[in-house]
RNA sequence: GCGGAUGUGGUGAAAUUGGUAUACACGCCAGACUUAGGAUCUGGUGGCGCAAGCCGUGGGGGUUCGAUUCCCUUCAUCCGCACCA
């Protein structure tokens, strides 16, 4: 009988199912290992075969270290809250709660088809009120906890508001939203109300008004990280800037932390940069410069050039600096609001596209350069930004381009403070060099000159190092309906928590879904959405990234009532041993997660300060489109090698009627009604498709669903396939064509352990020493990829390996039953029916991955490729007992040897590791 | 502009402590079987050349007995960040 994939496939998923096979507890007696997927928004398109790629990927791993002999996590589940849902919902009135289980399901069905070897008794779901209550949870342990510099670590807010009644704010260094200052004395003064505005300033989740992204057509803020060159991720929409009262969490807080973190990860260089870049470090000094005539008053400034001081000639500041107005002269007043005003109007994204569009106002106001003495005018300009550093810089128009080009259109001086560099047409952007024009940094480098500097502003009190940091606090409230609610109440507009024990604070029922007629968010419209006592709850939402920030946490123990994860599970468990996922969380989840671990961490919550030790990023699939090609005004379409003969237009046509690029004709024609009498240009009889790599898109007819592949090959096939088709960690687009080639293959691998008619055809014979061999082979190098995430490779060593037993007539078990435990990982339900065939015991999936032998692997004589002058001429055979002299003798002896050397005596032989000969003529 | 990655047949790709370039698969070509089929099997398949042979891993240069691999330079494509001071 033929290998019936289907059959069999059936069978394992159920047996798998009834027995609980993928269950895992806290074993104790075993090595953890915990592999996660970062777990799927369940969208209503479903699965496209680009899914499941990077679960395939870590299933293999998983299944690969359970046969290694750890106890492994393999757990999946849903981020179930989010943006889609809600605004089905606003169209289609149906709540979000039941289409999200409905595509949950939807997303189970197509999961289970595919064998995964998940432990679904540890589900979870982010929408589910069991879950959220320890999303709440987590927030409300945020808002009473501060961030002490001193301690390094998140303290408890009752610590500062001790150390305020005893010293106020003398000496105390804790992560803030504005700097403040007062006494002991004063805080005793102030009344509830005033404290807590004191502590919202220290608080990790606090309110504050900020700018925010607004998304008029979502009606929600959005974080930076979900808009991109100013349209919203989710959509595409416009987003512009506002400034709002919002929650927020005190990221920056863990800025430090989060970058050195980084050091400790086995993650790509290239993610660890991305949230390098992020996190966006410098290192620079915070000067003060005198503005003359306002006593006392000084511009705070940041810069990474301190050695350039000397080269200043003029002052910026952001339009929306607090003093551009109070510090302007009269007569330069109006001016100055215009261009305030003018600024206000251009949106982000409008500054953004016209970066080399020069425009200021001079202030009429001066600073004094506080080395020096010189007066230096003031201006403001949209090239500075309000929302990093101080908002205001010092000019050095010698060495910073865009200074340059503010000081050539308003015709300010230039004066060079590093040697070299021609400042007649650009600036001259040194990092290193002679200083010059610079008092006493003259004749020192730049890298000398920067120390120096910052010395001697500090000596002489007019500034100090100071470290910036590009990363913002997270915006954590979201204006919509579908996400956890705060357990936030408000007393005379005074937040209050929710009392711990009555959390979760369930989302209520609701039936409409938009924005209140005024604006308000949806959870307006409750009535009752109060305490018992009647004081409001907040109103916004939390964000995407809430629930999926400590989810691996939960998977732990996703049962327990008590806690978000026992002490117990968290220290068997610990973290993420590989976490396989896409590159676009890179600045989101992937720096939430984190932040919300070290937070738990420092509360002792948790016992290792990163949530993901290694980490794949699998590449994205792209479709490949399919085109057929009309001649214009008809119904004509003509073969993609012909099209060039004709004024042709392009179509999309569906993949799934395109075998390796040939249109099915009859299919094409049932496909739409406009196609039916359509008429065919062909090449060679054929009709030949034109394609191209996009997006995988309903919109582009090239969605290939999981389901169809495995209905046609398998999930096997599939699972093998995917793996095949690449790099795991590349870019690539799907393409159906190939996929006959792993399937061939696994015919063949089938047909090595059954006859035509079905009947087990492995024998008890001794296998002879080059089965052995190709067996032993296929070992060592399937071991070595999967440890190096190179699953393409280990499936050609597979092919391989089954085309040599195949060529030998291999029937031995000696052989044929190891091979079954080595393929499990990638085709785990052939690996099963054949185990079970073999009469094994047990499952293939538990037993032990094969270890080779090296003995098998010894060769007898040796194929030594001969070169001459590194150019490869011959090869010859040879005995490995022979030593290099023997060898080098045989060997010039050799007529081809001879030949080549046409009389000469050769210069010299190189032998590398023994086996390989250049001889140098 | 800064940073990261990639570049090998018609296609997906393999090979790196420097040592047989193109494994494996698709496609294509030829053949076998067959009530000539998008089935199965066998063989061939980097380019040029009748052949000996020559050329060949984006281009140019270097180190080396020997370079897809290391170094310099350049081009192209993709990605991230970006008036970040």
């Amino acid at each position: 009988m033929e290998y019936d994939f289907r059959k069999i496939e059936h069978k394992w998923q159920e047996r798998w199912k009834e027995a609980g096979t993928y269950k895992v507890t806290e074993d104790s007696g075993k090595p953890k290992f915990y592999v996660l997927d970062m777990f799927p928004y369940p969208s209503g398109a479903g699965l496209h075969v680009g899914h499941p790629l990077g679960y395939i990927a870590s299933d293999i791993y998983s299944r690969y270290k359970r046969q290694k002999g750890f106890n492994v996590l393999h757990p999946m589940g849903y981020d179930a809250f989010g943006l889609p849902a809600e605004q089905y919902a606003i169209q289609t009135g149906q709540h979000p709660q039941t289409t999200t289980v409905n595509n949950i399901d939807r997303y189970r069905s197509q999961l289970d088809k595919i064998g995964f070897s998940f432990d679904w008794s540890r589900e979870i779901r982010t929408c589910d009120p069991d879950y959220y209550k320890w999303t709440q949870w987590a927030f409300e342990k945020m808002f009473t906890h501060y961030y002490d510099n001193d301690t390094d670590k998140a303290e408890p807010i009752e610590k500062l508001i001790d150390r305020f009644e005893k010293q106020g704010t003398e000496g105390l260094d804790a992560a803030c939203t504005e700097p403040l200052t007062f006494t002991a004395a004063q805080w005793r003064t102030m009344n509830h109300s005033e404290r807590e505005k004191v502590l919202e300033n220290y608080r990790l989740a606090f309110r504050a008004a900020t700018q925010v992204n607004w998304c008029a057509e979502l009606g929600t803020v959005l974080a930076n990280d979900e808009v991109k060159d100013g349209l919203s991720v989710r959509g595409g929409y416009p987003v512009e800037q506002r400034l709002m009262q919002q929650w927020l969490l005190r990221v920056t807080a863990y800025a430090e932390r989060l970058l050195n973190g980084l050091d400790t990860l086995e993650w790509s260089e290239s993610l660890k940069e991305i949230q390098r870049n992020w996190i966006g470090k410098s290192i620079g000094a915070q000067m003060f410069f005198p503005i003359e005539g306002h006593d006392g008053k000084s511009l705070e400034i940041f810069t990474t050039r301190a050695d350039t001081v000397f080269g200043v000639t003029f002052m910026v500041l952001a339009p929306e600096h607090e003093w551009a107005e109070s510090i302007s002269t009269p007569d330069r007043l109006a001016d100055v609001r215009a261009y305030i005003a003018q600024s206000k109007k251009r949106s982000e994204r409008e500054r953004m596209a016209d970066t080399k569009r020069v425009s200021g106002v001079f202030t009429g106001a001066y600073c004094l350069n506080p080395l020096n003495g010189k007066r230096i005018p003031v201006y403001l300009s949209d090239y500075v930004l309000a929302g990093y550093g101080t908002g205001a810089i010092m000019a050095v128009p010698a060495h910073d381009s865009r200074d340059y080009a503010f000081a050539k259109h308003f015709d300010l001086p230039v004066i060079p403070v590093v040697e070299g560099g021609d400042l007649s047409e650009s600036s001259y952007d040194a990092k290193s060099g002679k200083m010059i024009n610079s008092e006493f940094l003259d004749g020192l480098d730049v890298k000398e000159a920067i120390p120096a500097m910052l010395e001697k502003i500090a000596e002489i009190g007019i500034g100090a190092l100071k470290v910036n940091y590009r990363l913002r606090d997270a915006i954590f409230s979201r204006q919509r309906y579908w996400g956890e609610p705060f357990p936030v109440y408000y007393i005379d507009g005074v937040a209050h928590l929710v009392d711990e024990k009555s959390l979760p604070l369930e989302l209520p029922p609701i039936d409409n879904f938009g924005p209140t007629a005024d604006g308000e968010h949806p959870l307006a419209r409750v009535k009752g959405w109060h305490t018992k006592d009647g004081y409001p709850y907040e109103l916004s939402t939390m964000p995407g990234f809430a629930g999926s920030s400590a989810y691996y946490l939960r998977y732990m123990d996703p049962h327990n009532t008590q806690e978000l994860v026992s002490r117990r599970a968290n220290e068997y468990w610990r973290n993420v041993d590989l976490y396989v996922g896409g590159i676009e969380h890179a600045t989101g989840h992937l720096i939430y997660s984190r932040f919300w671990n070290k937070f738990l961490f420092d509360l002792g919550y948790v016992c290792e300060s990163e949530p993901f030790k290694k980490l794949v990023n699998q590449g994205m699939i792209q479709g490949r489109s399919s085109f057929v090609y009309r001649i214009k005004n008809s119904n004509t379409f003509v073969s993609a090698g012909l099209k060039d003969k004709h004024d042709t237009q392009e179509i999309h046509v569906d993949v799934n009627i395109v075998k390796n690029d040939i249109l099915d004709i009859e299919t094409f024609r049932a496909w739409r009604d406009e196609f039916k009498d359509a008429e065919f240009i062909l090449e060679d009889g054929k009709y030949v498709c034109g394609w191209a790599v996009e997006k995988m898109s309903k919109s582009m007819f090239n969605v290939v669903n999981p389901d169809s592949i495995v209905e046609h090959y398998g999930a096997d096939t599939l699972r093998i396939y995917e793996m095949f088709l690449g790099p795991l960690e590349q870019s690539k687009p799907w393409d159906t064509n190939g996929i006959d080639g792993v399937h061939k293959f696994l015919r063949k691998f089938w047909r090595l352990y059954f006859t035509a008619d079905g009947t087990l055809a492995v024998t008890d014979d001794k296998a002879d020493a080059k089965a052995m061999k190709a067996l032993h082979k296929t070992i060592k190098k399937v071991g070595e990829d999967i440890e190096n995430f190179s699953f393409n490779t280990s499936v050609s060593a597979f092919m391989i390996c089954v085309n040599e037993l195949g060529e030998l007539g291999c029937r031995s078990r000696q052989v044929l039953e190891p091979l079954v435990a080595l393929i499990c990982p990638f085709a785990p339900h052939i690996a099963e029916e054949i185990w079970e065939a073999l009469g094994m015991k047990g499952s293939a999936c538990d037993a032990p991955f094969p270890t080779y032998d090296p003995a098998c692997l010894v060769e007898e004589s040796f194929e030594y490729p001969v070169s001459f002058n590194g150019k490869m001429r011959f090869k010859k055979e040879l005995s490995l007992s022979l030593s290099a002299e023997e060898v080098e003798k045989e060997l010039l002896a050799d007529q081809t040897t001879q030949k080549y050397l046409a009389g000469n005596t050769p210069k010299k032989v190189v032998f590398v590791k023994g086996k390989i000969i250049n001889i140098v003529l």
